[in-house]
Parts: structure tokens; sequence; C-alpha cells
DNA sequence: CTGTAAATGCAAATCATTTGCATTTGACTT
DNA sequence: AAGTCAAATGCAAATGATTTGCATTTACAG
């Protein structure tokens, strides 16, 4: 199944109208593997010559999220919001501190600590954020010769 | 030593003036034990009849965070940028979804786990953020009797 | 194929944060 | 204790991300 019939199948399921931007917006998040900024979903599009207004954007995200197809995240030292696509797998992400890439990683050493801190916090844990800062390997590289 | 001492002194020490705002912003995220927008330091001024400008607020806790003083916090669904005083110790935070409180847990499981990502996933790393999100126990029982 | 509610485009509003500039102030010097 | 000056502040306006109101278009149920 390719990603258009994928993404159609989706928005059908959560009984949202298949229109031509949601379509191409879930596409474009599926393709990046990474969260994006709705302005860069913008540029994305007008470089597939693809017009479409910058609110329109932000409705639609803002109708995925809802319906958990994206997740909406921020980052620190990130002034826009960034969604992803919602591929159900719970993960992290590595966020370089010189280039601001961010990439995934999508193994979890939180299970256990989850319980532990519902016991002793007396609160009761839906889910956690954990992100990891500092240099990837590129500019790692770079420093070294600087 | 009172607050307003060691707060004076610390100031001091990163070669920063002493003056009244900077005090009084010190002051009030240190009692706060929790991230404070600029703007809730604004009101918590005002509420105190201490006339300032919210331009200076922001100009403080820049210059605060940049003499690492106070650090600049972000958190998902909330707008507004949040700044803790910083303690030097390493925490983390639960986020209830129900009323949004903050509370800190000192806490921390990963130290092991970073030295796996640094090995794995070869980016060398510095720090990490991790917050766990559910219901505070207050929120709990509401959610019991409606 | 048609009617209708939902989706979109466009312009303007909103809200957090930043900036330019005139004035005031902390702290060093004398 | 008064003089000096760069840094800090107040005020008004700018900026940039996001949201909203409203007129028009479109998906899709019947």
């Amino acid at each position: 199944m390719d990603n258009t019939s994928r993404v159609t199948t989706a928005l059908r399921e959560c009984h949202l109208k298949v229109t031509k931007h949601r379509v191409n917006v879930l596409k474009i998040l599926i393709r990046a593997q990474k969260p994006l900024s709705a302005d860069a979903i913008y540029h994305l599009l007008m470089t597939d010559r693809q017009s479409i207004d910058l609110s329109t954007i932000y409705r639609i995200l803002e109708t995925l999220a809802e319906k958990e197809l994206v997740i909406k995240v921020t980052f620190e030292n990130e002034v826009k919001n960034l969604y992803e696509y919602n591929h159900q797998i719970h993960h992290h992400f590595l966020i370089c501190l010189s280039c601001n890439q961010i990439t995934k990683v999508e193994s979890c050493p939180l299970r256990d600590y989850e319980e532990l801190v519902s016991e002793k916090m007396k609160f009761r844990v839906i889910g956690h954020k954990l992100e990891f800062y500092g240099y990837c390997e590129d500019c790692q590289k770079k420093q070294k010769y600087s």
C-alpha cells in the first residue's frame, strides 16, 4: 500500500473528509520521518507547486492532532511548534546543540521508572517525554578541527 | 543567609549589577519552587506593589539565563516560555493533564542510559529533559466523583 | 446530480516576545 | 560625597507565530 492510500484510509477511519491538502500534509510528514513546523510544510508544498494558505496548514495540523494522526511537539530553544506523523511507536529524540538536527531513538528505558514515580508521588502517569541534548556525529567531527 | 543576600551575592559573582528588579525576580523564582512565565512574574510583582515593565522582565530573564542563574524551559501545550531558579540539582517534572500543575521530581533514572545512547547513536550526550504527563493526586480524586 | 456542512483562502486580529531610543541608575573614580 | 558613564529600565512600537472572521469552494451523503 502506498502512502496516498494509507493516508486516505487513515483519514476515512477518523471520519475526516479526504481533501488534497490533508493528504499532502500527511504524506509530507510521513516522508520527513521527523517533526516539521507548519512553516516548513508550507515551503515544501510550495516547492512542489502546490498552492495552500499557511492558516489552512495550521487548521489541518490541529485537526489531525485532535484525531491523533499527528503529534504536536515543542522543543527547547525552538520558537515554532513542530508536528510529527504518529506511527504509534513510542520513541524519543536526540537534539544536536550545534546544528539543531533532530534524530529519533526508538528504544526507551522508562517503563519501570514510570511505575516507581506513580507510586512514590501518587501521580498517575499517562505518558512521558524524554529528549537528549548534545552533539551529533557530524558536529563532533567539525568541532575537532575548529 | 536570607534570599536577598543570597541573590545579591549570586548577581555579584556573575558580574551583574545588583538592581532592585533583578533581586525581586530572582527571589520570586526561588520562592515559587517551580518554573514561572514572564507574565506570571509580572503579576506577582504588581500584586506586591512593585512597578516594572514586562519587557524589563524579559531582559532580566534573558540575562539571568545567559549566566545560568535561571533555566528557560518550555512545555507541551504551554505557549509561554517558563523560567526556573537554577538550584544546580538535576530534576524532572510531573505535569498534570487536568490542572496543568507542575511538580518537581528530584530523582533521575537516566545516567546509565545516557551512556548507552552515546555509544549506540554516536551522539555525544550533554544533558536530557524528561517530563511525565498524567494526573496529580487532587485531580485523580476529583475524577472519581465526576 | 444536488444540497449542505465542512474545508479553504484571504485579510486582519491576537498574543508572546523583542527592539529602538530616551531616561535613569549602580558602582567605580576622584 | 559628588561626578561619570556604561548598563539597566520604561515606554512605544515592531516582530513573528498562530488564530480567527467571513466569504467562497468543495467533499460526499442522499
